[in-house]
DNA sequence: GATGGAC
DNA sequence: GTCCATCAACGCTAT
DNA sequence: ATAGCG
């Protein structure tokens, strides 16, 4: 039921262990937990020093969710926290930063199945450390979306840009490029505009750049609004609240093929992927890209 | 999931 | 002590 | 200002 253990030299609670998140497929909240402490080395990287989104689940996949940026001063004192002004509400935020195993477990006990970091840092909170292509389907196959990943990286390609490529555990994909928190959002957000309109241009019969969902309808949404701040993604090996507990799984490009399946990448097998084939993601927050070259190279009027 | 008031 | 109601977002874009 | 979106 409910277990207290030490982590980080912090005694934490972990409560309702047994309780179903998945019930179709008999996933408890013990088994979510176990998952996290195994790859925790592996997706702490892509969580630290950076505000976290909570996309809270505390009654499983089938309940009611919300969201919840403000936690107040409901942490414990260990769990460190960092105050933003929200411009709409011009009120202070409390954020959770997420630095360590023993926070990530408190929010995974929140009921977060879900990882959702901000793509900056709060050394840098102006200056995303990645931009993100955001492809959505609306009611089009896997394959593609697929097809749309290979169209962007062949733009990308073109102009000698790195780009790595994941599942997003739900029906899409995220394509990230490094930028080495170089750029402000408003760049990084013209930058990923003109990627999208260029792959938009490549595959016309199954993308779309219209915001509305009735509007692209059979389409691939190619997305390239995530680019602004406290905008998330559901983070690298992070589960989602999908059947078959689906995780976001970073991908070879050579993976990224006609037939590739996103539930093949769930909760029962991606520790064991990730500790045979290391973390694809390693060079995303090591690299950087030349914005001002790149655009040169890609040569879009 | 946590809190607080009613019972 | 138990039960139950209540609460828990935001930034951007287009109109 | 507000609706829609993720
Ligand atoms: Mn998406
Ligand atoms: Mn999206």
């Amino acid at each position: 039921m409910d277990k207290e253990v030490v982590i980080n030299k912090q005694k934490l609670k972990l409560t309702n262990l047994d309780k179903l998140y998945w019930p179709d497929e008999k996933i408890t909240k013990g088994d979510l937990i176990e998952y996290y402490r195994e790859v925790s080395k592996y997706i702490l990287p892509y969580l630290k020093d950076r505000p976290q989104s909570l996309n809270r689940y505390p009654n499983g996949i089938k309940g009611k969710n919300f969201f919840q940026k403000d936690v107040g001063n409901m942490p414990p004192d260990w769990v460190s926290t960092y105050k933003i002004l929200s411009e709409s509400t011009n009120k202070k935020v409390n954020y959770i930063v997420c630095r360590n195993e023993a926070t990530l477990l408190y929010m995974v006990n929140l009921g977060c199945i879900e990882i959702n970091p901000w793509s900056s840092r709060i050394q840098s909170l102006e200056t995303p450390d990645y931009l993100a292509i955001d492809l959505d389907p609306e009611g089009i196959s896997f394959d593609s979306v697929v097809e749309t990943a290979l169209a962007v990286k062949e733009v990308l390609d073109e102009a000698e840009i790195s780009s790595y490529c994941k599942t997003s555990g739900k029906t899409g994909m995220h394509i990230f490029i490094p930028l080495k928190a170089k750029y402000n959002f408003e760049i990084t957000k013209e930058f990923a505009h003109i990627i999208a309109k260029i792959t938009h241009d490549k595959v016309p019969g199954i993308t779309s750049l219209e915001r509305s969902p009735s509007k692209r309808k059979k389409k691939v949404y190619i997305d390239f609004l995530q680019n602004n701040i406290g905008q998330t993604l559901a983070a690298p090996y992070s589960v989602r609240p999908s059947p078959g507990a689906a995780v976001s799984t970073p991908l070879l490009w050579k993976e990224v093929k006609r037939g590739l399946d996103p539930h093949d990448f769930n909760i029962k097998n991606t520790s064991k992927r990730i500790s045979k084939i290391g973390d694809i993601f390693y060079d995303v927050l090591r690299k950087g890209t030349d914005i001002e070259k790149k655009l040169k190279k890609l040569d879009y009027a």
